[in-house]
DNA sequence: AAAAAGGGGAAGTGGG
DNA sequence: TCCCACTTCCCCTTTT
């Protein structure tokens, strides 16, 4: 190699060094502006809430947020909200769409114009005070389905149903972040955020698929966390393709819940869906997804 | 057979 | 003070 092509080369090594740390620097910038915005935004929401501390119901108090803070909402990852889960037992209709009522908030409200991933609200710092809710483990597992950090080690396994799944090689790397955002003591692990999962089974707010490290949201759940996010709930290609795979088996359900039979019966009503494409399509069913 | 995953009881913790 | 939503521990069962 000349000379010339020599100097032309370390010439490039030094412009690439310094647009490394220009970059690095304007990470930095837009880092600490994105904090700033996110206490901007904070503090808003703040002064919104107190006047709104004489709306008598939480929903009322929601639904007041919904209204007025429409841009800032993708912003917010704890929000006042609580979804009054009756006791399970057969008084929940879960055929009946106005049972959600109490539930899923007016998504007619409009969707978020946002499809930017969570990158931008997910670093928010957890502030307790001031009478903020505590973020849900639930509302998490959605943030970070939407983080692309997050992509080894949870994945949707079909968006549109709330399906998604654990990647068994890094899911303790989800759980640990899990357990620093809450500031726990301990270090979380993938065992004792499982156990927290199974607790939502009672509920119905995420049940177990059965299908090696897979859940669902409860649709209504995942409806008020992609209206409130701004994600649209439409699958990918791919997704579509695991769906199909995922809806050849049976999804079942906590007995604790009796009244679950429409919402897991319902991949079996998706019109789109053509049972024997998948089985003839995927012959072992237990040979892919999730991918380890 | 062994490891990984799944499951649940029970007591503890911390915030609201 | 009570309740909720986990957290922590532990041990057992099922699946891979």
């Amino acid at each position: 190699m000349g000379t010339g092509k020599l100097q032309k080369r370390r010439e490039v090594q030094v412009q690439f060094k310094a647009m490394t740390e220009l970059n690095m620097k304007r990470n930095n910038i837009l880092g600490s502006l994105e904090n700033d915005i996110n206490q901007d935004f904070q503090d808003a929401i703040d002064v919104i809430q107190h006047h709104s501390l004489h709306y008598d119901t939480e929903n009322k108090y929601f639904e007041n947020l919904e209204s007025q803070q429409s841009s800032a909402r993708h912003a917010i990852s704890y929000y006042q909200f609580t979804p009054h889960f009756e006791p399970p037992g057969p008084a929940y209709d879960w055929n009946e769409s106005s049972s959600w009522s109490h539930i899923v908030p007016d998504v007619s409200l409009g969707a978020l114009g946002s499809t930017e991933p969570s990158a931008f609200y997910s670093n928010l710092p957890q502030r307790h005070s001031k009478g903020r809710k505590k973020l849900r483990l639930y509302e998490y597992l959605h943030e970070a389905l939407h983080d692309d950090n997050m992509g080894d080690s949870i994945q949707w396994t079909d968006r549109g149903s709330g399906i998604f799944h654990f990647i068994s090689k890094n899911k303790e790397k989800l759980a640990e972040c899990w357990g620093q955002r809450k500031g726990n003591r301990k270090t979380m692990t993938y065992q004792k955020m499982a156990r927290a999962l199974r607790n939502y089974s009672r509920t119905g707010e995420i049940v177990k698929v059965r299908r090696k490290l897979t859940y669902q949201f409860n649709p209504a759940i995942l409806q008020r966390l992609s209206s409130v996010s701004g994600y649209s709930s439409g699958p990918t290609s791919r997704e579509l393709a695991l769906h199909q795979q995922t809806s050849a088996e049976h999804v079942y359900y906590s007995s604790a819940v009796p009244d679950c039979h429409y919402w897991y019966g319902q991949y079996s009503y998706q019109s789109d869906y053509d049972l024997a494409t998948v089985l003839t399509m995927h012959q072992d069913p237990k040979t892919s997804v999730p991918s380890q």
